[in-house]
DNA sequence: TTTTAACCTACCATTTTGATATGTTGAATA
DNA sequence: TATTCAACATATCAAAATGGTAGGTTAAAA
């Protein structure tokens, strides 16, 4: 199940995609609009920055800003940083092995189910959450 | 993401239906088969039984038995009740309740993903995961 | 040099997960 | 009828994840 971590990342992307033509957008201010604390969201957009999503500038002025335009976020590239993995059993992240997996009869309907998160989530993109104006 | 409960359900179910022939299985035999703890599998079978999936029956010669056919359980029913939901954001929950609905712009996305993930879940039943010949 | 805001580190309460332990009830069998 | 077997019930528990909070440091602009 996604967490309040990603879904606060979808929404702190939405916010920023929203203000964009504003220059960088600082925490305080999406924090404030989205009614979340700002802490909180500190600790998940450092994910989105340290994974390219986000460039973050320091001082007077700074905040965040996209690095790309809306289109080029598919939803799973932000949920997949914020969250860790999309894979919806242990047993297919990253790194995971199992003894059971040769002959493993339920490891096929994992490997389907997760296909199909992924091919949902990587066909939507940031554009399509925002006002039809900022499209 | 799918814990061990609902993955550990679905290797119970599988087991069962296997050794359908042979009568009322004991949990014990499915626990040294699947190398699970049996006491941790009682937790698992006894929301399985509640919900209607299996027939208990106590004492000796009792065991467990489905109460349909293999092709009459979607892995959906199997997954739900033993996670308690399928639903992949808190926000879609039986019973749950959010001011931000009328206007949150990342609802849809979640509806769609959640429909996506029923879909697949429904489609795919027990039957599906056993050997040929036990079909 | 003061303000602003990102960045960094540490901690913490609550819930969920993944069990284990100790029984009790009910059905068959010897 | 006593014994055995196995489901059913309840309590407890360690570890991890979740959802935060607190306090400080660095860098950039005014």
């Amino acid at each position: 199940m996604i967490s309040t971590r990603g879904r606060y990342a979808l929404r702190v992307m939405i916010d920023i995609a929203e203000q964009s033509n504003t220059g960088y957008i600082p925490l305080n201010d999406i924090a404030t609009r989205q009614a979340i604390s700002e802490k909180y969201l500190e600790s998940i957009v450092v994910l989105l920055t340290r994974g390219g999503l986000l460039e973050g500038v320091r001082g007077k002025g700074g905040g965040y800003k996209l690095t790309r335009t809306p289109d080029e976020y598919p939803l799973s590239s932000i949920l997949r940083l914020t969250e860790g993995s999309l894979a919806p059993v242990a047993c297919l992240k990253e790194g995971a092995t199992c003894e059971r997996s040769p002959f493993c009869k339920t490891l096929p309907v994992w490997k389907g189910f997760y296909a199909v998160i992924d091919h949902y989530l990587s066909g939507v993109t940031l554009a399509d959450l925002l006002n039809p104006t900022e499209k």
